[in-house]
DNA sequence: TATCAGTTTAGAACGATTCTAATGTGTTGA
DNA sequence: TCAACACATTAGAATCGTTCTAAACTGATA
């Protein structure tokens, strides 16, 4: 990711000082997994200061993008992604922590979807125990 | 489900008025995914007028004693699963509808689990398009 | 049937997120 | 280059699902 303002540029979005500083965070080549709040707190790590409000228009306005992926993975918070990527995770509910599993796997059985309806995707969260 | 009474204390719940009707509605052998919301709605329907606190109370009560299992399926709300075995679902974002996957289904090819992590159990959530 | 722990309730509080409306800033084109 | 404007940022208010509080109520028990 080396030129964040043309690559900002090429998803229409202007390049503001804010979603430079947030976009050369997120897409650093490290997949990562975020909150609003996590990632307040990374950028406060950074000296950026950046009020949430602008956090929450960032990180949807790049998920509009199709730049994020969205993460439903429990009630309390929303999960943005960055491998956007078809991929599975492990989840341990002790560590509050999503681990991505980056290997092809085969969900075999799958009934028919009801009528009228197609398959989309299909999403397997591993439960870890400790 | 006849004796629901019986079955509130046989769970060590006080069989109240309260939870007599919400355990008749939920538990009459047909499997329901309801909300807090959901349930009130569907309660004032039946002319049962039971506050919020007290619908969340016993849907968590319900769920300590494992007459319920949680689902996390988006962030926006917590759904709740009369259906206590192991299974998985459809989920239809555009009407808000899970559905039952009832049948055995195998995923293959997955990694080991990170060190120290034991699997606790696999959830398959398959995405409907329409 | 009196007692009391457990339950229900209205409404306040909470935490994550969204909205509002005032201020600031990239971009454009003259 | 810079004026003008559409788009962004911001603090703080509002919202929404959920939890808490504390007062009133009610099953269970002795």
């Amino acid at each position: 990711m080396k030129d964040i303002k043309h690559f900002l540029r090429q998803n229409s979005l202007r390049p503001t000082k804010q979603r430079v500083i947030i976009a050369n965070y997120l897409f650093d080549g490290v997949n990562k997994h975020v909150t609003a709040e996590s990632l307040s707190n990374k950028l406060l790590k950074m000296k950026a200061e950046i009020s949430l409000a602008t956090i929450y228009n960032t990180l949807h306005d790049f998920y509009e993008k199709g730049l994020l992926k969205k993460l439903m993975i429990n009630s309390e918070r929303i999960y943005f992604d960055t491998n956007t990527e078809h991929h599975h995770h492990f989840y341990s509910k002790k560590d509050q922590k999503l681990i991505d599993i980056n290997v092809d796997m085969k969900v075999s059985g799958l009934p028919k979807p009801p009528k009228n309806k197609k398959i989309n995707k299909i999403e397997v969260l591993v439960h870890l125990d400790n």
